[in-house]
DNA sequence: CATTATTTGTAATATTCCTACAAACGGGAT
DNA sequence: ATCCCGTTTGTAGGAATATTACAAATAATG
């Protein structure tokens, strides 16, 4: 199911292209989605001024079957995070504006994610994972954060994992892996070239080479197994933020997976684990 | 918009109340809630093996005005997030139902989040933010890497800004604070003592206190202005996952906050820190 | 076992939607 | 300006879809 852009946006976007008994009807639907949800065609088009066949050839133009079947992704659309058109934070965003706006790219990130699981790739780099003698999580800016974060879940597995945001560091320790180590490389672009540089060092050994990135990268080349992130974000004017969210979210999932992999004799492992930090804190209540 | 519960969840949850050919309408909708939105009332009355008026009756039951109305509400359902009734993994979970749970869960801890918004708490937050003189980012565990995270985005500000993970070193700098010093903790619990401590260290200087923790945790209760981060999240026998999540999302929102506040000529600056990094990456294409 | 309440289906009706076609409109050439 | 052609728009009839009224069947109760 591939998730469509929303449908509101879409609209929006072509505004200017279109003739004028379907702009009619496309400023009515921006002026009142919820209620076009619920109206028949024949309201909708008296209340935008036209006939019921222009209603009908405006669905069809936006990929729809026909009025009903729009509908229905127009609900779609509109339960579906984003609501504001434009998605991208300006100078003319307040308080009651920008929170929201960032909030609906975290989650419509996470749904399109969602919706394009790489589910086999998963599996196996959960194979990898739960099968590794030692993991390393290498990540640089942004990433190097999430790839901290994987070593806080991954550790639990009773594999040494180990992350380092030293480049130099992580050149030498990838020149010496050997089988059974495992080399997870985290990164938005895929393409910084010392990361690739030092995948391409733990290819010339025995070990295997992950990559959390985004598909067709260099760095998605270099690796044995790629759980491919595509978020489309204009990285080069603001910063990755809902690229690494996704990429948490995946680690946990492959966290959850070597979990189950483990199977159910392991968790009192885990619950020990917990138990250690109980007295730092105070109770609850 | 009072987001109505999961329709899903509701016919589930009445499954046993049903009468026959209700249940068996529940049932094929259950297996196939996606088909469903885009069936004809006869076509769905076929696959349940009922009558069309049957279909009809359920949908009426569940609050709908007819079968089209139903469709609709549906569909939002299935737009909206979560897709599982039990959210927790668990083992007979499969890779064809994991990944997804926990996707569903992420992006119903943003969406929740997202309708609590404590607008106010986060204009002080910015505010506070942006006339610090130095900012601190404490976290321990999970949070921090979410500190690091943090780090890495607000150094932008031409503020001095500074992570650590040493509980020594977050005391010893807690008791340098001076006005205009900023101490902005994390924490998922809002109940590890050692923070809570240093928290305390900062309030005995003339030095300002941030919390991104639990409402009305303690830890929440030391500081200048606390952001509340009010995520269900069974901390207590799994990972915190969602909660992090939001917290990365809250700490965007401040950080585009500081750059509204900063204003639009302050974007030269965050384009040639975004330039510096270009040559360490192989050109897109 | 009879009676009544509930459930379910049939068939007719009402609504909604789509298609074929014709009229109106607009732009370009003579 | 006027004719022609392509596009756009509306009208009207017909098809699909959904709803209602009612009757048959089933289950529940005394």
């Amino acid at each position: 199911m591939g998730s469509e852009p929303n449908l509101l946006a879409v609209i929006q976007s072509q505004l200017k292209d279109l003739n004028k008994s379907e702009t009619k009807v496309a400023t009515a639907i921006l002026n009142a989605p919820e209620d076009t949800t619920r109206s028949s065609i024949a309201t909708l088009a008296a209340s935008a001024g036209v006939s019921e066949p222009s209603v009908n050839r405006f669905c069809k133009r936006f990929g729809a079957t026909g009025f009903p079947d729009f509908k229905l992704r127009l609900a779609r659309s509109l339960a579906s995070g984003v609501r504001y058109v434009s998605r991208a934070v300006d100078f003319s965003d307040d308080i009651n504006t920008y929170p929201r706006k960032l909030f609906d790219n975290a989650i419509n990130a996470l749904m399109t994610a969602r919706e394009e699981l790489p589910l086999s790739d998963i599996e196996r780099a959960v194979d990898q994972v739960a099968q590794a003698r030692r993991v390393y999580f290498f990540g640089l800016g942004t990433s190097a954060a999430v790839a901290r974060d994987a070593e806080h879940k991954f550790f639990r597995f009773n594999v040494p994992v180990a992350t380092h945001e030293d480049p130099l560091m992580q050149r030498m320790l990838a020149a010496s892996g050997t089988v059974g180590d495992l080399f997870f490389f985290i990164s938005h672009t895929g393409r910084t070239k010392v990361l690739i540089e030092t995948a391409d060092i733990v290819r010339q050994t025995d070990a295997t080479v992950i990559a959390l990135t985004a598909a067709g990268s260099p760095l998605a080349e270099k690796a044995h197994c790629c759980i491919n992130v595509k978020v489309e974000e204009d990285t080069e004017q603001y910063l990755p933020m809902t690229s690494r969210l996704v990429q948490l979210t995946i680690l946990d999932v492959l966290a959850a997976g070597v979990t189950l992999r483990r199977g159910e004799g392991f968790t009192p492992h885990l619950a020990r684990i917990k138990d250690s930090v109980k007295d730092t804190r105070y109770p609850q209540g």
